[in-house]
DNA sequence: TATAACGTGTGACGTTCGTCACATCTAAAA
DNA sequence: TTTTAGATGTGACGAACGTCACACGTTATA
């Protein structure tokens, strides 16, 4: 796996990187892929006039960059530390050399393969709901699906993000989460803690996400 | 390449479909890719109460299927013919021998690496203008790019899609786009004609679209 | 030619949600 | 502790647009 490139003869660069730092932006060459070792970054794309939009939160074991790389041409998104991180770099050349050998060109096949899974659902997540309540209701289901993979509704969702982060995840704004999260709140369907965020009732929320 | 099948000793189902036939549907087993040889089809995912978004237009030489294939999961969209198609078929087991080949696993990293670059593409022209008339300025001016690709604006776009198929497009509904045309063909920035649009004032169309 | 079937044009209406404005709350830095 | 920056809560307002309803045009199919 391209992942475990530590154990390989590949010179890589190691760094750690503080919370809010840009590994790199929408538009520039793209030099060379990061590999997450630790903490969380946010995948995201801008419109000129600064609209922000979240696609995907990588984590540790991600690799970021490399269809952009492997293309030769700009990085397609804008990839910002969400917690202080720790990444590989590999140079662009160096992959190339490794698209060579079976295992690597394997190993890049199965990465694309899953990056494009991925983004297909974020895709459907985000264009089929019409409206917002509907798209954060599916981000929870999301989330609280990632989290403890138990059908018990019992665990909570530990993500912490801000409500301008979850209105850039889901095409929104601040003020329009605030008032969801108060909503949903209100209505028992979920119960807001500092830091966590508990699903009281899944039938409710998944009427919802579909409407 | 993996559209040169023809010329390898792969077995493969050559058929002919009229317009309108569902090559696949979303959430059926994949059972193979299809190539398609003429005409086009769209590429689109439906909710659960039956709202359609177009991914993309498929055309000759395009690669259906591949991802869920390789993922051996269920088809992740689907596929309609919108002109009577000539495809060929390639069963999964037989792409799964071709992705021990070094020539074969190439071919369906670059396939899928310019499928994500393109669906990186639409989501961001569907994700990032806040509204429909930006988004529909967006389509306009993608279709003249891909058409003749001169700079002058004189070329017409000779896509014939109904104004159903172009709200399905830019998430939106047929009654916004025949408004959103009117209003553009009233303000002089383009000219509809039956069969085909013509941009008459690019530099409002591209103001459009960033709104 | 008749008659659907489908695409298009247009008015009226209500909901959703983005935006502005400001208050409050929390937590980090000084 | 004080200060300050950031996060959150909430009201008011309006633009955008989805939906319903129906008229009109244009191809196909009988």
């Amino acid at each position: 796996m391209l992942q475990d490139i530590r154990a390989s003869n590949i010179s890589n660069l190691n760094s750690l990187h503080r919370r809010g730092k840009v590994l790199f932006s929408e538009g520039e060459p793209a030099r060379g892929i990061y590999i997450l070792r630790t903490g969380r970054a946010s995948v995201s794309i801008t419109s000129s006039e600064g609209k922000v939009v979240i696609l995907r939160m990588a984590e540790a074991g991600d690799v970021l960059g490399l269809n952009s790389v492997l293309r030769g041409c700009s990085y397609d998104a804008t990839v910002k530390t969400l917690d202080p991180c720790r990444t590989d770099f590999i140079a662009r050349s160096e992959v190339i050399d490794l698209l060579e050998t079976q295992a690597g060109a394997k190993a890049m096949l199965a990465l694309l393969s899953g990056e494009l899974s991925e983004l297909n659902n974020r895709t459907r997540s985000l264009l089929l709901p019409q409206t917002a309540s509907g798209r954060l209701a599916k981000l929870l289901l999301d989330w609280s699906q990632q989290n403890g993979s138990n059908t018990s509704s019992g665990e909570p969702i530990d993500k912490a993000f801000t409500h301008e982060e979850i209105a850039q995840m889901i095409c929104s704004s601040r003020e329009t989460v605030t008032r969801l999260l108060a909503s949903m709140s209100r209505r028992q369907i979920i119960q807001v803690n500092s830091g966590n965020i508990l699903i009281r009732d899944r039938e409710a929320l998944e009427a919802v996400a579909v409407s």
